[in-house]
DNA sequence: ATACTATGTCGTATGTTTGCGACATAGTAG
DNA sequence: CTACTATGTCGCAAACATACGACATAGTAT
């Protein structure tokens, strides 16, 4: 991204932009669901369940890693990956503030003048 | 974007990384926050509050609108942005079970074997 | 050792996003 | 009507993202 100043936004509209980033991609949700909802962390078996190419699955866990939202640990021949639960309940926080301010306001309905 | 087979994405997850994506960006973020903050839905002014060229904003602004989470209404020579308040929650909602989903399994702390 | 398997890294083709100046449109005002 | 203001659309350049095959690495197994 090039942001001409990207001094002038705060760390926190950046730190959300980059995890909604993260998960601007089907793929990506899904892997996050797959991680949540099989009880161990799978490793390419990822790459199995979804329907892309091995190597565009492993850029896309290879992003996701990189926000840090999953873990990946070496086991021999087979990678584990697994969520990083910790970040994902404080993203969940940041979220959850995000939105809650943004449904705060009145709902502004269409044709309602809009008070200007 | 060119998923190959974009069919094999849920429509869930489509709608999340869609509006995740609108996300995706500080500016974008900044401006719900700025409409979510000033009472009154402010129109071009919000291109005075960003870093960025007037024009850059309004792409910004369009993107939200394609989206839904904000809309605009013409009022003379100004044009007044609104949050989609209705929407807003909704996605409030996909995102909060998603989160929720996603944060209830176990924490898999770095060095645990990871118990695949 | 040799063959095999699971993963990741590279390079590349194609498409998308971002940021912005130049130009078009449409109200407002004198 | 003419000048001015607020917005949006276009076109372009540079940066990114996506998808994927070819190749490299590193364990496993026989």
């Amino acid at each position: 991204m090039t942001y001409a100043k990207t001094v002038a936004f705060t760390a926190g509209q950046q730190q959300l932009a980059r995890v909604a980033k993260a998960l601007a991609h089907p793929a990506r949700v899904a892997i996050i669901q797959l991680l949540a909802s099989k009880q161990s962390c799978i490793s390419g078996d990822i790459a199995a369940e979804l329907p892309l190419a091995r190597t565009t699955v492993t850029q896309h866990l290879q992003e996701l890693k990189a926000v840090g939202l999953i873990r990946g640990e070496i086991d021999g021949l087979t990678v584990c990956y697994c969520l990083n639960t910790a970040l994902l309940q404080q993203v969940q926080q940041q979220f959850a503030a995000f939105f809650g301010e943004a449904t705060a306001g009145a709902p502004c309905a269409p044709g309602d003048a809009c008070a200007c």
